[in-house]
DNA sequence: TTCGATTTGTCGTTTATCCAACACTTTGAA
DNA sequence: TTCAAAGTGTTGGATAAACGACAAATCGAA
């Protein structure tokens, strides 16, 4: 399905930045990190890191999306359908996520991490919208995934806000009716 | 002093075959590992081995060499005397390998382990008595490292033999003064 | 024993990684 | 501001690793 045979050096080298990526991030920030950090961390040659990433944001992103899609880590794919418990499963990982921020001040970044993960979302979110609409209008699953993400995201910013105390899942609770309202519109069952 | 430009990749690559051949020791005897095993197991190509090691044997004996001297671990070279000290380091590392071997059931293949654990031992007794030796006799050193090595390897046997629970500097703790008086005929001080 | 299946070593070709060098930009301290 | 040091991104040539294929050896059950 995926791409079933990549050549093994590159899984294990992409493995090796990402990790060594995210490794340094628990001990500085962002903008303190180098590539030359990074690819001395992961014990390979800094040109090879420019064999896989365009720059070092480049890679921030995509070990990003890693990062959230671990998170969301099937729980997720295992529905098909946008219902309650999957509102529910990608509000926590995003709050998880939220979590492992703070403790790893990205400090000065926080709008491009969250530019990343609220078009993770919203890619996530429009592949399950689009499974089960059944309406004509094409559009429709389009602007409901940029405005569920955005929104969902907005939500678990202000949970940051509020300390981070409130359980995720009572958090988003009050509003799961109002998201699902909005979902049946585009599908008949 | 040893190799200090050796490629990263090669590096990477024997560790990675080192460390799964002693992950497979763990769950199977040394018969039943293929080649196979190992590269599936490490993620490298099954040619990228022969590349590396002779055949399975090869790999076997310098696995084993590296945990020994991991087991040996900067304790015995910070001195460059052998004391009383470094004796009973010296034992405590072959006993604990012996130790670590009896879970690992290598059944079958004892003589050819206890041929490479000596080999080692042998060289690394070697080094320290050149150091120290001031007599002319240049013959000595080869000599005495080779009882030793066999004397003190012998001893683990033993020690294995009687059930492993005696602590390995008791055990030895009588012999070292024997052990040391005759490496005393080799150096003045 | 015999025969099919598995494992072993080896080889030639392709590709990913290494390395040193390069010009350019950014940084930070004098 | 100025200048040296550090970081960035790119290149070409060398080399390790991947891959598929191969004959030969070994294994195991009929």
């Amino acid at each position: 399905m995926t791409q079933s045979k990549t050549d093994p050096r590159v899984l294990r080298t992409r493995r090796l930045i990402i990790d060594s990526f995210i490794e340094l991030s628990a001990k500085k920030e962002f903008k303190d990190i180098t590539v030359k950090d990074i690819t001395t961390e992961a014990m390979i040659n800094r040109a090879t890191f420019y064999y896989h990433f365009e720059d070092i944001y480049d890679l921030l992103e995509k070990a990003l999306s890693e990062v959230l899609l671990v998170n969301l880590n099937g729980d997720v794919y295992k529905y098909d359908k946008l219902n309650e418990e999957v509102f529910v499963s990608i509000f926590t990982a995003i709050t998880n996520f939220q979590k492992s921020l703070s403790n790893r001040c990205h400090r000065g970044y926080e709008d491009t991490i969250a530019r990343i993960i609220r078009e993770q979302l919203e890619v996530i979110i429009y592949k399950m919208l689009v499974k089960q609409t059944t309406t004509v209008d094409k559009d429709s699953p389009k602007i409901h995934s940029i405005i569920l993400s955005w929104g969902l995201y907005g939500a678990s910013v202000e949970w940051k806000r509020m300390g981070m105390t409130i359980p995720p899942e009572k958090f988003i609770k009050s509003a799961i009716p109002y998201l699902l309202s909005g979902i049946e519109l585009d599908s008949n069952n």
